[in-house]
DNA sequence: TTTAATATTGTTATAATATAACATTATGTA
DNA sequence: TACATAATGTTATATTATAACAATATTAAA
C-alpha cells in the first residue's frame, strides 16, 4: 500500500526494509548489528527510528517478546489496534486481521467508566506445523 | 481466596506479600529494593520468585510495562487468559474481570488454523479521573 | 529567500531489565 | 534413609533502553 513510506527518513527507511523483508520479528540489537554496515552504529539511533516507526504504525511492538515486526493491516496505521498470534514453539508471529474482533474490542467497555481507543493483544499457541511434532 | 498461598517459599511469599500490598505495578528492580531488608539481594532472586510466582497465576505481568501486579481474579490461577485495562495518565493498572470477554476472546480462532488456549490483552485509555482533568 | 521552528541525526555514556553458570541447602517422597 | 525435586545464594554478564548534548536537515512562514 506504501502510504507514508515515502516521508520516512533516511534511517527510518533502512530500518523500516530491513524489518519488513524479516520473516521474523526483529529485536533492536540484531536490527543494530544488520544496519551497520549502512552506517548506523548506535542503538538511539536504531531505538529512535523504531519509535517513530510504532508511532506512525508501520511497524509494531511484540510487547511480550521485545521485537518488532512490520504492519500487515493497513488499518492499524490509523486505529492503534493491535492482535497478534504467537506460536510458543517456533516463535511465528502473524497479525490477526479480524473485523469483528476488532470491532468488538474497539466496542468494549467496563464496568470502571473507562474508554479505550487503543488495546494490544497476543494469543500464544501452536502454530499448524507445530501442531503436528 | 488464598489458594495455593500456604505452598509459597520463603522468597516468594515475601514478594508475593509486597506486590499484593501495593496499589500499582511493580517493577523488578523496585521490588529488590523493597526486600533487601528482608535478605533479598541479588536480582536473580526477586527474577525467580517472580517467574513461579506468574507461572502458577498468583501475579501477573503487565507486558508493556515491565511490571508485576497481584492476580484479582482467582480464575486466572488455572487460565492463562488475562486482560488489563491501563490508564496512559496516571498508570493505573486494573485487571479485568469480564465473562463475556473471555468467554469471547477463549473462544476465538483464526484462518490460520491456530487454536489458542492463551492470552493477554491491554487496553489503553484515560481512567475516569484523568479524563477529567 | 531569509528566518525560525521542528525533526532528524550523530555520539558517548549510562540506566534498566533479565539471564547464565555453578554451588549449596531445603523440601517432599519412596 | 536415600533419592529426586525445588528453592536458594552468589558472582558475573547479557540484553534492552534512555539521558544528555551537539550538529545537521527539513519544513513552513514571514
Ligand atoms: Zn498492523
Ligand atoms: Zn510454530
Ligand atoms: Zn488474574
Ligand atoms: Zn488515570
Amino acid at each position: 500500500m506504501m502510504e507514508k513510506q515515502l516521508n520516512l527518513s533516511k534511517n527510518q527507511k533502512i530500518i523500516f526494509d530491513l524489518i519488513d523483508k524479516s520473516s521474523e520479528p526483529m529485536k533492536a540489537y540484531s536490527i543494530l548489528f544488520n544496519v551497520q554496515k549502512k552506517g548506523i552504529k548506535a542503538p538511539l539511533q536504531v531505538y529512535r527510528a523504531l519509535d517513530k516507526l510504532v508511532e506512525i504504525g508501520k511497524i509494531h511492538k511484540i510487547e511480550s517478546r521485545n521485537a518488532f515486526i512490520a504492519c500487515q493491516n493497513s488499518s492499524c496505521q490509523i486505529s492503534k489496534t493491535t492482535a497478534f498470534s504467537i506460536c510458543e514453539s517456533c516463535e511465528k508471529v502473524t497479525e490477526i486481521k479480524d473485523n469483528k474482533l476488532a470491532k468488538y474490542l474497539t466496542n468494549f467497555s467496563d464496568n470502571t467508566g473507562m474508554n479505550y481507543k487503543k488495546y494490544n493483544l497476543e494469543f500464544f499457541g501452536l502454530c499448524k506445523k507445530c501442531k503436528r511434532k
